[in-house]
DNA sequence: TATCGGCAATTGTGATCACAAACGCAGATG
DNA sequence: CATCTGCGTTTGTGATCACAATTGCCGATA
């Protein structure tokens, strides 16, 4: 195989797929935004065989969707996909929340306290895409702790999914409060309150869709 | 493109994954079986090129194991993931089924009662493929009356993931009773009663969870 | 008999090419 | 001014090839 194991040297189509992702997860693409093989060939010096592979896989995971003739953009969700993916997330993110309470230690509570503070920074800044990748920084840091991998996958290819989305969402918004609901998580992680902390995860993850149905 | 949209022509990969997909999910594969890209390009007539595509986007949902030198193989699920996933069904499908619930009429409880027949047949044949099958057809059939197709594929997922592992599971058990857990279902279905279809949806996703800690 | 070393076969990766279908813009037509 | 018709360009698909790394088997050695 091609595939040099020393080091930790990756797969080019590895290297696209990540790199794309974050892209798309953290929402620096525009819903409908399209993409084709020779473009992003290009972009990264190779050929169309690993960017392929990159697409196949994001469109697989639903992070891209492909047209009947073929062709690769993100996707534009409506209404009823949006309410779907979160209350996927508010039923996964609750149950990682609450497998990771009795092993948050004094340690995460502080990582998490600073995680919010750059998140406060990115609001002030009004910074949607450093906002969308600090949130979800916040939000993964947490559910680590739950030593639950497969939730965690699954959790973040709904986060991939939603982000060209939340990006749109953020920027029409343009808020201005800092992060609310994390500081109830936080009081309730330092609590050990199981019950406040599912209520106040459920009503972070929500959140969004409130300002949704405008 | 090469990929003919008159009819319902499927491109090559697009085949293949369909097949294997099926093959896997409905545990026709044992947990550790390998698959090579020429070696399923030879079954199936056609270059590696396709092939490869179907395989990374099996990967890509977990249904396939990528080995450090980039090997498939169909996955060999620790305790811990399954206890994992089987979690993530229950999450997932009594949602499922609380939204399908206030959709679910006549027709639809009699089509679920068809499949349970089946299901029946199966068990008593010992036949562990039919069984699975047609089990999942019984739950997919309930969860399509939910409206919600990104749960409904999240949770295909899940069940993907899990397809060889539950082969093995129910072909060592030889289970001889009928499901018990749908007819509790299926009366909650036909009188309205959402607690008790919540409790027997998790009851039946949870059921196999406990013959594994044996 | 068990273990180690080495070589041949196997395997995944990425580049390149031909091909067919869809796209998109320009020009013609009403 | 709006709509349709062509045609060149763009795009995804699948086959093939060279390559490098892993695998696995066979024989040598202790």
């Amino acid at each position: 195989m091609a595939e040099k194991l020393q080091d930790s040297y990756l797969a080019a189509h590895d290297q696209l797929y990540r790199n794309l992702r974050m892209r798309i997860m953290y929402g620096e693409l525009r819903p409908g935004q399209a993409m084709t093989l020779r473009g992003v060939a290009e972009e990264f010096s190779v050929s169309v065989t690993p960017v392929r592979e990159a697409l196949k896989r994001l469109a697989a995971e639903g992070a891209l969707s492909i047209s009947v003739s073929g062709r690769f953009q993100t996707p534009a969700l409506t209404n009823d996909r949006i309410e779907e993916l979160a209350a996927l997330r508010a039923l996964i993110e609750v149950e990682l929340a609450t497998r990771a309470l009795p092993r948050a230690h004094m340690a995460l509570v502080e990582r998490l306290q600073t995680i919010n503070n750059a998140i406060s920074v990115a609001v002030a800044k009004a910074d949607a895409v450093t906002y969308i990748r600090t949130n979800l920084e916040f939000h993964r840091t947490l559910y680590l702790r739950a030593q639950a991998p497969a939730m965690l996958a699954t959790v973040e290819t709904v986060w991939l999914q939603m982000g060209p989305t939340m990006r749109a969402l953020y920027g029409r918004l343009q808020r201005k409060d800092p992060p609310m609901h994390h500081r109830l998580i936080l009081a309730a992680l330092k609590a050990g309150d199981e019950p406040g902390l599912r209520v106040a995860v459920r009503a972070d993850v929500t959140q969004g869709l409130r300002m949704l149905a405008r």
